[in-house]
DNA sequence: ACAAAAGTGTTCGGGTTACACCCATGG
DNA sequence: CCATGGGTGTAACCCGAACACTTTTGT
């Protein structure tokens, strides 16, 4: 048997949403190949980690981040993906409320931004590919699991949520017809608190409830936004 | 930097459809570690192939096998999923066509099967868990793009079809219901040819038109069977 | 009083569901 | 002529799509 000599890494695409647009998170690499190239956090894993737990590692490392959603979304194994030795990424789709947008440079990146998705920079890698792949899986996702809620804020406003939508899959909604049909899955609660966003009629704050999601979707209750 | 020393492999998940009923393809291993268990086609990606290359090579090498749809699956990474060393196994999604389930023990494995999926044997490694994560893809898949077609012969009976379909999903399916629905996808030609199976009235063979559904596709439409 | 954003109901049409009988063949 | 599997139509219902005016507030 010849002996192998791959690499292993996770890459992390990170979503936030923030001022009405959607975000990713990059970190300004501080070695080569692709010095100072804007990239995914991301790294080779450790022996005894996880591949999950190197994820989170690296977010902490590079970013300060911790992530409120995270799934696996592909692995990209091409031979020539990195230019110096083989390397085999397993990439991450990660989601991040407003609250934890608080980011930090730390000992492991020379900078780091949240960039917005109509206007990222030229990257490393393979990074580009990663995100277009990541960005069909919010997409699809945001269709038939309540992962939309991982973006906003614990407390938000109807329209807030609508315009995740719009922004994200890139095509108007009815109102009416949303809200009616989120309001009929029962998985949100109405707060008292209002909220008067400067000029027009102030809004009510909704809470997505996590636990009712969690018991109706034992029921056969499926999340459908078309 | 702490030297990495992680393997990668590539396994395989190989349905195939018979005697109408779901099957998986097994090999029962030459080498230790679980000796002569059965287990997932697969094995150690070489440096210079592409992870699917890697996938068809060990599928050739042991089963002698060649795939008609194949996915990537998933990527389980635990660090002891591989009792010796530590190994990531890139997981791979593959339908076959019943004109190709002729397998043949080849130089890699002591043995080849076709399992039923409803009586399989012990399993090496974490591969009934990989199983279960392919199972639950086919059979979201089924629903949403016509992948049952890779799993039929070219030319196969509305009854074969509708058969797949309650095998795979579990669940009965009104018969008028589903002619109705698919036909109305016009993805399916009608050919002339009717077989007698034994007793009853002959059937009319059909076949899938891909490059007619690819059409339809990209002008937008959805696949779809609840 | 005006601008801005929030909140709300009804109608229509298409698609999904439920449902049962006749047809063609072999034994 | 009987058993077996193949093939077919219609009516009820539900859900999604389309659509516009009123309410509440700040300026």
């Amino acid at each position: 048997m010849v002996q192998q000599n791959i690499k292993v890494a996770v890459d992390a695409v990170v979503f936030g949403y923030k001022e009405k647009t959607l975000k990713v998170l990059l970190i300004k690499r501080k070695v080569a190949p692709f010095i100072d190239s804007w990239a995914l956090p991301g790294g080779l894993v450790l022996e005894d980690e996880s591949l999950e737990e190197a994820v989170e590692r690296e977010l902490k490392e590079e970013t300060n981040v911790k992530v409120d959603y995270l799934e696996q979304l592909y692995s990209f194994g091409k031979p020539k993906r990195d230019p110096r030795n083989r390397v085999i990424s397993v990439a991450y789709f990660c989601l991040v409320k407003p609250e934890r947008h608080h980011i930090k440079a730390d000992t492991d990146a020379k900078d780091v931004a949240w960039f917005d998705m109509q206007d990222l920079p030229e990257l490393a890698f393979d990074h580009e590919h990663i995100i277009e792949a990541a960005t069909k899986r919010l997409q699809s996702k945001l269709t038939y699991e309540p992962i939309g809620f991982d973006l906003l804020a614990n407390k938000f406003l109807f329209s807030d949520l609508e315009k995740l939508y719009t922004t994200i899959l890139q095509k108007p909604i009815d109102r009416r017809n949303f809200r009616k049909k989120i309001l009929s899955f029962k998985i949100l609660e109405e707060l008292e608190e209002k909220v008067s966003e400067g000029r027009g009629r102030p809004a009510n704050l909704f809470k997505f409830n996590k636990k009712q999601y969690f018991k109706l979707q034992e029921e056969g209750f499926l999340f459908d936004i078309k």
